[in-house]
DNA sequence: TCATCCTGTAGCAGATATTCTACAACAAAC
DNA sequence: GTTTGTTGTAGAATATCTGCTACAGGATGA
């Protein structure tokens, strides 16, 4: 009996995946949390086939969670679900390890053509991701800027651009104020940038918040 | 028989809000559609009970549609579901019209609660929408904010939103440091905001900048 | 495989910003 | 015509942020 299990803070996002996947998968074993740590517990506790994870949740973050996981069970496929377009996470997520990123936007059919294909061992990769792929490899200059940061990085830039202070941002992550501030000297180099302002303007261009 | 017409351009969360519906009003006669335009030909079509509708929509938004539906069919009750935090549209939302407004955090028996109270002609307000929507009794909040600023306040209000620090508009306007930043608090008062970002995204939005 | 780059992390000292308070001039309201 | 509110201004004390430097571990590349 295939096992998933289904993480995301919405309930009703919960809701609708699970409909999705009953729908397909009749007779699968199906179980939902809705935040990092309950799918942390979850992957400790029991076997799963498959994870389907969103990206943003409230506390830990999803990128982190999956990290962690693909630390501790790197062989489970895990399935990011993200209500940001593809073009601004995809390859960070594929990165730490995911097997597949998937927009809310897709269409049920392709959730469960990306679960049957994790479920075989394989990834799934969208064509347009695919093509983002090949793009990292060549010169990195024609990409957005914000790729070039690495996550922790990225996160700072997010948490800045929506008006955090650095030291609020230090806080929340538990990290020293120094450190924080040290991110967003590099973010500003990187993104040859001098102010926040300058970032907020980015993101909301960008639509990262 | 109950008519409710869904949209959202997310297939998931269509899924998940029909299967809570119909778990709720099981007699009921749900459809889906998943953009603004179709929203609008489906409620021209047919009569419906309640709208609930995403804000957040490709082509026309949510609130456009809003409006539209508003203007020729006023007694249609409409709940609005967002994923963003209440704060920042559900006023906004409300005085356009709606019946309603819902975050995707929400718990279903929310949503439930709020269809069924939309039915009987009633609008669904939370607690803190209310106490928000008490708030803009007070302050005359038809006039766009910065314009109770006062002209030094207003000038400051630009160089910050564009992201010159308040030593450096301490410096162009021959001010002390702290006298900007007198203002610069005075702003955020009047503006009920509290990071430079806010006011960044309000100039923009607003064409200040 | 060794040197080099990138990333995540921080401390310290100096630079900047904020808070609180104040006050004068003027406007508005009573 | 006196109280009350608003505006322009700033100092002192305090809080926060930045620039520079540093270092370890991992990735990369020659």
């Amino acid at each position: 009996m295939i096992k998933i299990l289904i993480a995301d803070d919405h309930a009703v996002v919960r809701k609708g995946l699970k409909q999705i996947l009953v729908e397909a998968f009749p007779s699968a074993h199906i179980e939902e949390v809705g935040d990092a740590e309950a799918l942390i517990k979850k992957i400790i506790k029991s076997e799963w086939d498959v994870v389907i994870s969103d990206l943003t949740m409230p506390g830990r973050s999803g990128l982190e969670a999956l990290q962690q996981i693909k630390e501790y069970y790197p062989k489970l496929p895990v399935l990011i679900l993200s209500m940001h377009a593809e073009e601004h996470y995809a390859i960070r997520v594929l990165k730490a390890g995911a097997s597949g990123y998937l927009n809310k936007d897709s269409a049920s059919d392709e959730l469960v053509n990306a679960v049957n294909r994790v479920l075989s061992g394989r990834k799934y990769i969208t064509p347009s991701i695919a093509e983002k792929l090949a793009a990292t490899l060549d010169h990195d200059n024609d990409r957005p800027s914000h790729e070039q940061l690495s996550d922790r990085e990225f996160e700072v830039l997010k948490s800045l651009a929506a008006g955090k202070s650095v030291s609020e941002i230090a806080h929340s992550l538990s990290l020293s104020v120094t450190t924080v501030s040290t991110y967003r000297a590099r973010i500003l180099v990187k993104m040859n940038m001098k102010a926040n302002a300058e970032l907020t303007l980015y993101a909301v261009e960008n639509k990262l918040i």
